[in-house]
DNA sequence: TTTATATGATACTAATTGGTATCATTTAAA
DNA sequence: TTTAAATGATACCAATTAGTATCATATAAA
């Protein structure tokens, strides 16, 4: 009942290098300071690369920053970058089927939680998480 | 952001039980109907068994059924049996110490997820279930 | 009392996810 | 122009989760 791991890291890193658009970060930093296992991270920030997320400048003084604007990439797009994530199939019983579609003895609670998360995933931005998350973030393990 | 495999099928089997609570239910039959691979479900209903969930008749005519009040197991006991799920680690980051404890930009809206979810786990019993789900999940893929 | 049908225990295999290692390439700066 | 510091690509390894196979044991019923 949580994202995996690699989503976790995702959300960490993005939403840190919205602190500041136009920086460069390097791997080594972001490892460093986001509590990621260095060559996880590297490994990761290609795929983030290709997907479009953030652009890279190679060599001396290199690293990365977010390719898009802020307000263009919800916390939803990142998941689903990482993770299969729909709200169709956040059955509480794991059935491809859902028994939520009809009417099961969990469909309306197991409703608001899936749909509050749909929601949040869905409406909330990085622009949105960039307000006062930086201090914070750095002093977690 | 699901619940694993396991406590999905827990969940499907346990609340399936609830139906006839002095049943004696087989695990071929329970395969069937719940859509569950019949060796993994073996395995797992030993585990159930050990844990005190249900009790079991060996022998020709034997299986399984509950061994407690319906009352007396929530959604939360079981997945605390399956999975290592707690309120505290449901961190939007995945940070052990999680930043949601202070103030970061997820910190309310997650919030809010997180505690529903709790809530729902925490109160909601086996003989909440018990009322209407036999013909959906029986139909269920 | 034998047989068929059920669970108990446990070892093994497969798939997925998380993490590491290595070498190539790029580029700023000494 | 050489070197050091950065990313690109990709193969490999480890841990966890999901699923299978096998044999032992129990027991109702023919």
């Amino acid at each position: 009942m949580n994202f995996n791991k690699t989503t976790e890291y995702t959300l960490r890193i993005l939403s840190f290098m919205s602190l500041n658009e136009n920086m460069l970060y390097s791997a080594i930093d972001l490892s460093d300071k986001l509590k990621i296992p260095y060559r996880y991270l590297r490994k990761q920030m290609n795929l983030l690369s290709k997907q479009g997320f953030i652009e890279s400048i190679q060599g001396k003084q290199g690293g990365y920053k977010i390719a898009k604007s802020l307000t263009d990439i919800s916390l939803l797009d990142i998941v689903n970058a990482t993770e299969n994530y729909s709200k169709e199939n956040m059955c509480f019983f794991g059935f491809q089927e859902c028994p939520l579609q009809n009417h099961c003895s969990m469909h309306d609670k197991w409703g608001e939680v899936r749909d509050k998360t749909f929601a949040i995933l869905k409406t909330t931005t990085l622009q949105d998480l960039k307000q006062d998350n930086s201090a914070l973030i750095l002093t977690s393990k």
